[in-house]
DNA sequence: CATGAATGAGCATTCATTCAT
DNA sequence: AATGAATGAATGCTCATTCAT
């Protein structure tokens, strides 16, 4: 066995855990739920044993790596903007950016056997932890008098949501993720506004003199 | 054992692999990928040899029940409607349906591992065979000047496709599939036409003479 | 793979449950409780999936295993014998052969982990199968006026059961089964009457003419 | 870490392979030869590490566990009373006790996988070290005059090892040790003496002077 | 010396596939 | 053609043992 960098054994242990997770992550974006133990050890470079020093068994490991996973996109759609238009690209940029990293995310998360991976409770919880923080962009945008008042804010807030994984997969491999975003913000805007929206102005074009 | 004549053991087994076929697809709908050989045989009333002399392999029948499932929602979506408002309506009640009762059909059609299980051609195919029918209904919408001219087509046409998915699996268990309908096609003819309309009344409507 | 006698896969289908069974209770009577499928398998000439046809699981073959055994020590001290001496010298030379051939067989009887193999109130019950015909002969013997009558027939019962195990424990490689049941009978036998009796004669001996 | 005196660390080291010991045996007493290296290492509030610099392997430990347990038996056995009578009562109400504490001992002391645990002389011997203490009480007892003199002698001993164990399995549970070893002891007397003995006054009782 | 993280052989179990009937 | 018993590779998980700290 080979010990990257130098370090020992013992000093790896403290960073194991999360080397597995990083794996495990990287694993669950090809396999979803299919994750297989011995997949994670071998690409992490450790014996199965490891992997259960450190997580209880499969399931576990499986619910640490969708939280883990989800974490980074429920602090990328925490994004706190001001513009509910800036607020709406950035949430797209982000489920775009997971879907892409995490392809099985979002399916998963709506994925029945979740619910017997995560607590009954949250099992319905996970999906709300995604859905609010859309309903609450829309929210906000139609209080700030940016989206229209008659939205139906439910409904809306499903079909961004599935706007990502589709996108992704019927587009990803043609258009760059920058340019995804920038189309899909555009039409999910005339979507939240009613209005057809001519500007395309992205949020990484220069500011103009 | 003598079958006279010689055809009944044929008309048997034409009668099998239909059975097979419509037995798979339920399975399918339930299992989606993780559809085992002898749950289809035993819910087919039939022993599993007899799966593998209609289908080479588990891959195979899975591939035509995939294809048989999407025939289905192929049909369904090639609405002949000549109002494009209709049409929509049409097909976004014939993909809410399709993803209630195949729910696991739009995901594994986005799923990779299709890849995989489709020749490697088809599998891009597979996806277009249904953003197709949307794409054209898009097309027809904004030749007959009802939906904006200025629409992202392929983008839209894919965040039409995900949308069905999320509907059901957010909203599904809460709303009738008609409400579902109403409200998607409702939120999706805004995103089309790019104004808000607020004429909800599109349901089994007859055409005004 | 090679089917002695000429028989065939399928025609060996008949028997193989019983000749898992078989090759279980030798595995057994070697490794007790730890007896493992991959073992039994490999002496039945089997995969391991055919014994998971028969028997839903390990314990599931474990329990009828056990079942197996202790019926053949049943239906050997069911003996009828009407001379309480006769079917005193039955039971024991049943008891020792039994020990002899399913050596875990009363261990196991005893062992709390069947409690957790049976049923729970069977668990009592596996007992009271091999106790009971001893408690009965006892009391028979009792009625006969030939084994005394103030004797404690809970734990005299319990000697009994405890003796084959012994017997064979400690003496079995030095003497032969014969030999053993007349003496351990012998000795009962003065256990129950209260009387040192010093006639061995034993079952197998020649009429005198 | 210094320890000055040197001497600190190895009177740890001496308490520490008493304390697993200790510990082992309550293991054992519970699982008997499943005892596990982990279980023992927690429960002593150790590192499974400092198990192996004790012990060589898990047999090691095993063996000496097993040697600690039976070496409080025979200690309980070496009865050093000089009326027969007394010496049985004492011998079983120590077997009794052990097998209480002890359960899995007897049974242990008899299993053939105790040859290859112990060195292949000793298995032979394990037996012997326990047998032979009830040897010598029975014969004693024989040139005391106590005892019938045509006794079996190796049979007896059996025997009697053998009705502690069932003893306590069959009525372990529904009496005290103190009755059930008033009543084997006064079923065991008649089985050596010949001689239904009416006197259960046994127990405690001081000689009279 | 003690520690406990890492290891991997070993075991129970599942399921797609084959083939003799 | 249909059957379903047999097969065994694959997978999750356990636990004795080692060794760097």
């Amino acid at each position: 066995m080979h010990y990257p960098g130098g370090s020992t054994r013992r000093a790896d242990a403290v960073t194991n855990r999360e080397r597995i997770l990083e794996v495990a992550k990287s694993v669950f974006a090809e396999c979803g739920l299919e994750l297989e133990m011995g997949e994670v050890a071998a690409r992490a470079n450790l014996g199965v044993g490891t992997l259960y020093r450190h997580f209880a068994n499969r399931e576990d490991l499986l619910r640490h790596t969708i939280d883990d996973a989800s974490a980074q996109l429920r602090s990328a759609l925490a994004s706190a903007a001001d513009d509910p238009v800036a607020a709406l690209q950035a949430l797209v940029f982000a489920g775009l950016r997971v879907q892409q990293h995490y392809r099985p995310l979002f399916a998963v998360m709506r994925d029945p056997r979740l619910a017997k991976l995560f607590d009954p409770p949250s099992g319905q919880t996970i999906r709300t932890q995604f859905s609010e923080p859309v309903r609450e962009m829309i929210d906000h945008g139609i209080k700030a008098g940016i989206f229209r008042d008659d939205l139906d804010q439910e409904i809306a807030a499903a079909t961004i949501m599935g706007s990502f994984t589709s996108a992704v997969d019927f587009l990803g491999t043609r258009c760059s993720l920058d340019e995804l975003a920038q189309r899909l913000s555009q039409l999910l805007l005339t979507m939240l506004t009613g209005k057809a929206n001519d500007d395309g102005n992205w949020q990484r074009r220069e500011p103009s003199p």
